[in-house]
DNA sequence: CTACGAATTCAAGTCAGCTTGAGGTCAAAC
DNA sequence: GTTTGACCTCAAGCTGACTTGAATTCGTAG
């Protein structure tokens, strides 16, 4: 089993030595073990910090993605709560691909107004509706 | 055409005070007028806000959000960078497919370690796959 | 016309997520 | 055995997105 310097984590997952620090002080990530002083981390730390990764872009905190991957390996949340995340997930998602037609929109549009046009405005109804009152964040 | 006051606005939009001021420094929104030294604000300006909010979300700064939307009502980023980031949502709103699935996975997934189970890795990797070296961000 | 309360400005503070720098340690190459 | 260079720790600093608080200004109700 080959143990990885933070050097080759670094190397290939393109996260700097002080973010792994930063989240293994976190609690997101741990060494196997030290050589010396030198962290030497075991290959599926690559595979955290992907999930790692997946989780910020999802506008998740450190904190919150400690809690559903973290080391453990078992979510420290109840399995409905992990439900409820991951339908607001699907929702986020849907809001995401309106965005991108609204991007897409926009980019071609002669309106001199996005706020003018009626296709955007469209949209723009669309990505908003479904998330009123929906669970983590609020009203907007 | 009825004005709002800054109040309306957070109570129709959720966004406190404080926050209308800051967006309106960093010129995302701007009042049509003042009443003394009080804002009033359009009724658009709630979209606008949804606009901000759904932004937000999907990760972009406050700075690309103004880019993008921004009072001038037309994008200030060529056609082709806008396209280029409706691409990129399109692939983040997959991702985020991909991690609700992973959650609900480990939500009843008897495994020790969700690392353990071949679903799972399964999963961890169509999420990270496709998003090798797109534009955007960068390694993992 | 005074008083109230909602809004204003401006400076400073907060929090997350890192980065940077100084000073120290240690494995491996020479 | 010493030097080198990668790594370490710890404290301080930074950015983005706001919030908080003090001191002030006004529109509106009485």
């Amino acid at each position: 089993m080959k143990l990885l310097d933070i050097a080759e984590v670094t190397a290939e997952s393109g996260v700097p030595p002080s973010a792994l620090r930063y989240y293994e002080e976190k609690g997101l990530i741990q060494a196997l073990a030290r050589r010396g002083l030198r962290r030497q981390y075991g290959p599926e730390v690559l595979q955290v910090l992907s999930l790692i990764a997946l989780g910020k872009r999802a506008g998740f905190s450190l904190e919150e993605i400690a809690q559903m991957f973290g080391p453990g390996g078992r979510p420290a949340l109840p399995r409905e709560d992990l439900h409820a995340r991951a339908e607001d997930l699907r929702q986020q998602a849907r809001q995401m691909d309106a965005l991108a037609q609204m991007l897409d929109h926009v980019a071609d549009c002669p309106a001199k107004d996005h706020l003018d046009c009626g296709k955007f405005q469209q949209l723009l109804r669309v990505a908003s509706k479904a998330r009123q009152r929906a669970a983590r964040g609020g009203q907007l």
